[in-house]
DNA sequence: CGACCCCTTGATTAGCCTCAACAACCGTGG
DNA sequence: CCACGGTTGTTGAGGCTAATCAAGGGGTCG
């Protein structure tokens, strides 16, 4: 789960026990409703998920897309109840564990603590590349930006550069993400690939040139250099 | 500082060893640059600042405003350097302290931690709810959305329900945090009171009736409802 | 085979941006 | 004291980006 730091033997065995059972849901699933009460977070194990807000119109702001490794649902820890939708975008194998697991983990291992503090931090970093994305760039850069985050987080995840990956995505999830409409991300995608930035086939994307894609998108990769300096040491 | 659960003795004490110096800032005075290495927080005392991202166009988008009170620069935490350009809004007293007390913090005060960790969480929640307004949300609704906000925070603040408040943001701030031009928001802004949803006088400006405010901008107050329940037990 | 979902394309509309000009206000220096 | 430039707010006219509306095609599942 943690690929950061190595962990001591104790501090893996504290975190296994955390992963006990394990839930699936289906493709389009609702996994937890806006403002339901919320006691537990999950693990991604397979499978994609998404978590998003909907709005009174209609319309849907999807805030994040999560991949296996990924934890879902820090975000509802302050408010008790969940802040956002979250939806299966994929059949998904999530792992659930209660909050109050995490208040003994806060007690018993702090670097672990620290370390689950990160991985928020780094998620209002990457909420807040989106706003940035969909605040102040045009359509066609935002398309690009999100396929780069995509890019970015499965090479992240694979531990190898990854030039062509699946994207389980329909095009209104797409618009959605960045605050387009579906009919818009078409056209848009459609540039990218008649200006050569990215190759489709089916769910397929290819993209043989990251930096040209990177440039036009005006993508800044924050997963490269994660610190973790700061770390206490292993109690 | 935190003013979600009282503290113990000791707590209180490693709180205040933290704030050792302050440093002062002029209006639009930049307080760390974007890439800078970063191996402090701030906590703002006076004044108003506001983290942003500047875009190879000569746009912004400014991602958060920082009230007395707040703390500055968690972002950065996980990354070494920070992700997002500090500036003063008006001139403004931060106090600074090092990543290293943190580890400290989280060694001895699990809690302590655990309500640093609400406090990160919360503000992805509200770069979140950004999100949904730039990428979801007419023009209109953004502006009154930032009002909102601003009048939230600075009630909770306050301990009390404001109506009126000071807005030393020029109407470009506004729009570089809303996704908008000036001239934009300043059509917005007459139509808010021409609607007699806002009153303006200077940089004051009044809310007579924040329900039909709230609507209009689809906004909903997390600040109102923080749950400390998850919290470790005092060590 | 039909129903449904998703992608695709065209035509039109509307929301927001750009450009431009001017008024009000401020601190500065003569 | 006033003249001055600089910043901010205000308003108008016109243009462009992205939304809306609409229609058709391919794929999959029952």
């Amino acid at each position: 789960l943690a690929r950061y730091v190595s962990l001591t033997a104790e501090e893996k065995h504290s975190l296994e026990a955390l992963e006990e059972q394990t839930r699936t849901f289906r493709r389009g699933a609702t996994i937890r409703r806006e403002r339901d009460p919320a006691r537990e977070l999950f693990v991604v194990q397979t499978g994609w998920a998404q978590s998003c807000v909907l709005l009174g119109n209609g319309s849907r702001q999807i805030l994040r897309f999560h991949f296996p490794g990924d934890i879902i649902g820090i975000s509802s820890l302050a408010h008790g109840r969940s802040a956002e939708t979250i939806v299966a975008v994929t059949e998904a194998t999530l792992c659930p564990f209660e909050y109050d697991k995490i208040a003994v983990l806060f007690q018993r291992h702090p670097r672990l603590s620290a370390l689950l503090f990160s991985v928020a931090v780094a998620e209002r970093s990457a909420v807040a590349d989106r706003l940035v994305s969909v605040g102040r760039t045009p359509a066609r850069a935002r398309v690009a930006s999100l396929l780069c985050e995509i890019l970015a987080r499965l090479s992240h995840s694979e531990g190898r550069p990854v030039s062509e990956f699946h994207v389980p995505l329909t095009q209104e999830e797409i618009g959605d993400a960045t605050g387009l409409t579906a009919v818009h991300v078409n056209r848009m995608m459609r540039g990218l690939v008649e200006d050569g930035l990215i190759e489709r086939n089916g769910a397929m994307v290819a993209v043989p040139d990251e930096s040209r894609l990177r440039s036009e998108a005006n993508f800044v990769d924050r997963l490269a250099h994660l610190d973790t300096g700061w770390l206490p040491d292993p109690s």
